[in-house]
DNA sequence: TCGAATTCATACTTGCTTGGTAGGAATTAT
DNA sequence: ATAATTCCTACCAAGCAAGTATGAATTCGA
C-alpha cells in the first residue's frame, strides 16, 4: 500500500512548484527544488523529466532555466500523477479500473477478497482522483499564513535568487528604455 | 499501493477456511487449500505458519492434520492481518498510525502531501479495519447460494473427504452405542 | 511398531524493483 | 566564449518478492 520515493518526490515537487507559482515565482530550478526539499538532485531531475513528458510541467533550458507548471493547477489531479509514476492505485490487479488484469482466483465473480479490495481501491481513488493540485496548494498556503511561516521559496537561497519573477524584471528593464 | 502475493494468499486462505468452517468443515489441509486456490503449496505453508504465529489460525500436525481458525470470525479484521504481512497501511510512513516514522520533508506540519496521504490512509483503514472475516464470508456464501454454485470444499477432492464434519460424525457414532 | 501423511523450521535461489550515481551532450543567457 | 542549466542514457548496489528445497518433528491408521 505504499507510495514509492519516486512518487513522493514527484508530488512534493509539483506541490512546491504550485506554491511558488502562486506566490509569483512560476519557474524553479531543479537544484533549488532539491535543496529546499532535501532531495537528491539527479534523481529529482529524472522525475521531472518524466513529469514533463506526461505534460504536467514544462521546462526552460540553459542558464536561468527551470521548471514550471504546464497546465492549470485545478486541472491536475493526484490520481493520474501517481498512476503515471507508481502504476495502478488498486491493491490487486483484478480491481483496477485503469489496467485490469485477471488474477489467479478460480472464481472471480464470487471472490470475497476481490469484493473487499474493490472497496479499498474505490476509497483510494475517491480521494486521489478528486483532489486537485490547486486545492492542496491553497490549503497549504492558508496554513502557512495562519502560522506566519515564510514559504521557503521567498527566502533568498544563495543571495542571488531574483525577488521578482523574470517577466516582471524584464518589464521593468524594458520600461527603462 | 499494492497488496503483495503473500498478503493476497493469506487473505484468500483465511476466507476459504472461514467458508469451509461455516459449511461444517472447520479443518483444511494446506495441500487441499493450495489445490483449490491454485497456489504453490510450500509458499502457502509459510504463510499459514505466520498466520498461526499471530494467532489467527491453529494447526493440527500429522496425518489428518490441517489448519482451522483460532478465533471467532467476527473478531478477525482485515487491517491487522494485512499489517502483519505487508506492513503499515499508510502510503507514507509519516501518516501511519501504527508505525509512524518521520519523513524527509522539512516542515511536516505544513506538508500538503502529508495532508493528502493522511486522507488516503484513513480511507484505506476505514475499509480494512471495519470489515470482519465473518462479514466477507457471509456475503460470499450468500452470493454462492444465489448463483447456485457449489463451494469448492464440498466437492469431493480425492474421494475421501468426509461429507460430515468430525463432531457430527463422532456424535452419530456415540449415539449408536 | 511401522509407515504414510502431515505440519514445522530453515536455508537458499532467482529475478525484479528501488533508489539512486555518473558522465556527458544539448541548450541558453550573459 | 563561458557558465549554468536541462536532457539523455547507462550503470549500480542493496533489498525484496515469490517462491524452492530439504529435512526434521508429529500424528494417525494399520
Ligand atoms: S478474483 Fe482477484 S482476488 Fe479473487
Ligand atoms: S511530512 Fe511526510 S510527506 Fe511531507
Amino acid at each position: 500500500m505504499r507510495l514509492s520515493k519516486r512518487g513522493e518526490y514527484a508530488l512534493r515537487a509539483l506541490i512546491d512548484i504550485g506554491i511558488a507559482s502562486e506566490l509569483g515565482r512560476p519557474m524553479l530550478q531543479v537544484s533549488e527544488l532539491a535543496a529546499k526539499e532535501k532531495l537528491p538532485v539527479k534523481f529529482l531531475e529524472q522525475i521531472l523529466t518524466q513529469l514533463k513528458a506526461a505534460g504536467y510541467v514544462k521546462s526552460k533550458r540553459g542558464k536561468l532555466g527551470g521548471y514550471s507548471l504546464a497546465k492549470r493547477m485545478d486541472r491536475i489531479r493526484f490520481g493520474p500523477v501517481i498512476r503515471l509514476i507508481d502504476g495502478p492505485l488498486a491493491p490487486i490487479p483484478c480491481v483496477s479500473q485503469t489496467s485490469y488484469v485477471r488474477c489467479t482466483c478460480p472464481d472471480e465473480i464470487h471472490c470475497g477478497l476481490r469484493m473487499l479490495m474493490l472497496d479499498v481501491r474505490n476509497a483510494i481513488a475517491k480521494v486521489l482522483d478528486r483532489y486537485t493540485l490547486a486545492e492542496i496548494v491553497e490549503i497549504t498556503l492558508r496554513k502557512l499564513r495562519r502560522d506566519k511561516v515564510t514559504p521557503l521559496f521567498l527566502q533568498p537561497s544563495k543571495g542571488l535568487v531574483p525577488i521578482l519573477p523574470p517577466e516582471l524584471t524584464r518589464k521593468i528593464i524594458v520600461s527603462r528604455n
